[in-house]
DNA sequence: ACCTGAACACCGTTCAAGT
DNA sequence: ACCTGAACACCGTTCAAGT
């Protein structure tokens, strides 16, 4: 069994006031050590060495603490990922981004799936969006469009999340692969599952994703052409 | 003289053996009643008139039995729509079928993308890969092709899920996007948003789901073509 | 074998009381 | 104004005890 407990602040500023963005950093900070089921009121008390009723007096409850941490995160994703000249490539970019920040935080993944009306997920419309127009997709198609792609990269983004969850680093998403490939055989003896699960078992489920993004691409480039 | 016997319960299926089957009947009958939030496991013992521990009987844990009723809802969709002869046609009907499932049990939605190696996702994946052979996607191209598809209709499964949540049929579902886009509005100053918020108060986002299944099989048919 | 329901080990959130 | 921590109203799960 690992440790999962969280190390206690390296130096007890306890006299610093507490506020918004040090409770944010410190409900990332406790999600990354210990996950999603991690991210308790009690646990983020003893991480801020405070009380709990502390942290209500900055943040109205739980939820909007998670949304809050999202978007941190998202939020360097984005920002890193929207200087390319070629639209195309800034959408794999972007794309990348956001799947490498799901990678490290899988807690992201799962939570950008479960509430539509939350910053983060305002910041990824908006980036697609903007890069969307930029490759010379018309108003009149951009709705379709860009809930395509902000759809897609959501599921996946929660899919890939239940396997970084487990297992972060390629050796380790490997293995998971390989088990879950297994457990896909054994369940089900259809002959398309078989295959599917053969295949799973040596790919980079990262490739996988870029492949999905190309998909789309190609596909609205043709359906605004002839649209 | 009447009788005086007064009958126990006129729900008689007490005396019934509980079952598996019978549990997550019942934990959908809950859910739809009242929620995911609603589905505890003291609420469906009251539903089923049994001590909490009987539910341990026949179920390993919860997150089984909820894993076990999106799969009876999922596996109705998918049944309901696999028998047109235009395999194109059929992943429609498919998509159509899992989104109209979903707006029905918004429960279901939320809880497709939260992990991958439930019932309900191999039965989705098994369509999905079953019509793509059918349409001609080549073995090589079947990971991809699968993946991009089958992420896109659960992370729109999940996003959709949020307005289904709060708004059933349609005058309400339209009143929940102009509120949606509202907020969006005002979120963010952002033209690109402004646009997409003016769209979406006018849109039918079943068409819009839709639309976004054409630009994938679009792109699958395009890139399985010059692959 | 199947079921019961008290007990256990947790939650998020509130609020009178302190500084 | 900001913080504390006990108290409240819940959870899912277990298990000795009953039939």
């Amino acid at each position: 069994m690992t440790d999962m407990t969280v190390p206690v602040s390296r130096n007890t500023r306890r006299s610093d006031a507490l506020s918004r963005d040090r409770i944010v950093e410190a409900a990332v900070e406790v999600l990354d050590a210990t996950g999603e089921a991690g991210l308790t009121v009690r646990a983020l008390t003893a991480h801020l060495s405070t009380g709990r009723g502390a942290i209500y007096h900055h943040v109205v409850n739980k939820e909007e603490l998670l949304a809050a941490a999202v978007d941190e995160i998202v939020g360097r994703a984005t920002a890193a990922a929207g200087d390319d000249d070629d639209p195309g490539r800034a959408i794999r970019a972007l794309a990348l981004g956001i799947f490498d920040a799901i990678d490290a935080h899988p807690w992201v993944g799962t939570q950008l799936s479960r509430e539509p009306r939350q910053p983060a997920v305002f910041r990824i419309w908006r980036s697609v969006g903007s890069q969307l127009q930029r490759l010379g997709v018309p108003a009149a198609a951009m709705a379709a469009a860009g809930s395509a792609l902000v759809n897609y990269v959501l599921g996946a983004a929660a899919q890939y999340a239940a396997g970084a969850r487990r297992a972060t680093g390629d050796a380790d998403r490997k293995a998971y692969l390989a088990t879950l490939a297994a457990q896909w055989a054994q369940h089900d003896p259809d002959p398309i599952v078989q295959e599917a699960a053969a295949r799973l078992d040596d790919h980079d489920d990262r490739e996988q994703f870029l492949a999905g993004v190309e998909i789309f691409l190609t596909g609205i480039t043709a359906v605004a052409a002839r649209g």
